[in-house]
DNA sequence: TCTGCGTTGAAACGATTGTATCAAACGTCC
DNA sequence: GGACGTTTGATACAATCGTTTCAACGCAGA
């Protein structure tokens, strides 16, 4: 017994990332997960117990990952230079950040599913508390930054955010072009985002009109 | 042969309706939506042709008046007091507007799903031309409204737009309250999605730092 | 070398999928 | 009233689904 995960294990969270991503919860099929991990049928229920904790692991793998970095940026936001951009940049940035290098693109697709699919097993990991910390801090954080915004008015806005950014990285970053900076659709969703954000953000609230 | 759809269409367009956008293409069965539409097994083969015509047929009932409604306030919006914030509103009331009533929320629902949900029949109905007058005639007039924006920073923003409209519509409107006025949530989220939109737009862009 | 445990391979389970078939029932027009 | 085209109902089809089973395999420790 490794406690790093075996190659089979690898293979199939590699496989069932992409194909979760690309066709969801119900159009990605154990068969078709193992077939491209090329592993035997079953490992995908020995290893992992079911197609709905497959889909678990895959999601944990990533988002434990994805909110360590967000909230670790926020520490260090909170640390030094408190502003909205950068607050902004600590909750935008982690994510484009992951996406670069080889499974970035099947990465951004399942994050994208995961705050956007309103399928069940998606939504059962994204309420049981794995998005909990960032929630919590980042919405202390925006709400000492736009003091004049209500409880409701940052409840919507981050809606609002999160819809944004979710958006692009669920159908794709326009032509990701092959050579040498093939994250430069990256880093330009990144900085089209932030100004966006921010400028929601600084919006004045619609209930004192 | 009566122009007007007969009861068993319409009861499947709404079964249909429902269930595609609370499980999604793969999650919903032609089973579960003629079952739910109290009608034959055969029927949704029969009148649509199979369940790729039908969710087709779904989002066209829905889209086709939607986006007419859209380009008619656009068109007022064009011919009386031309700002950022009519313009805005003549693309996001009319979802908010047709929300209301009896099926609203899985209107709300299914659209959401129209624009967010990457499966293919989904994308084929956005991608095959419904959305087109919209996305031309909104492109333009915003890129008249906001000139100091490239055409990037316009496709950029625009994509942000619609995932934050998207975003409330996929997840479903907070707590819909009973009683005399069921559409307060409604109300509430234009009038919080309308000046985020409008923040957002009018942010200086990334590319003259 | 033998034993034992963790892992894999191949096959099968029952259930559900989209679609096709065909007879019965329907309303309409001659 | 009877024939005809349209719609429905019940059933069957092959394919695929998630899951289970069990024998075979690989490799540690004794």
């Amino acid at each position: 017994m490794a406690s790093t995960p075996s190659e089979t294990k690898i293979r199939l969270l590699d496989a069932a990332e992409t194909l979760f991503g690309e066709f969801g919860w119900a159009g990605a099929s154990i068969r078709e997960i193992t077939a491209k991990a090329d592993v035997n049928l079953a490992a995908a229920n020995y290893h992992f117990g079911g197609k709905e904790d497959l889909l678990l692991a895959v999601l944990e793998r990533r988002t434990s990952e994805l909110n360590r970095r967000r909230i670790e940026r926020l520490d260090a936001v909170e640390a030094g230079t408190f502003d909205l951009r950068s607050v902004l940049e600590a909750f935008a940035a982690p994510v484009f950040d992951m996406a670069r290098g080889e499974r970035g693109h099947a990465f951004l697709r399942l994050m994208g599913r995961a705050l956007a699919d309103p399928d069940a097993p998606f939504q059962e990991h994204v309420r049981c508390g794995a998005f909990d910390d960032v929630r919590l801090r980042f919405g202390s954080a925006l709400q000492r930054l736009c003091p004049e915004l209500s409880a409701a008015d940052h409840m919507w806005r981050l809606t609002f955010m999160v819809g944004a950014m979710a958006f692009p990285m669920i159908h794709g970053l326009p032509v990701p072009p092959e050579g040498p900076d093939a994250a430069a659709p990256l880093t330009a969703c990144l900085e089209q985002l932030l100004p966006f954000l921010e400028g929601g953000m600084r919006a004045p609230s619609p209930t004192q009109s």
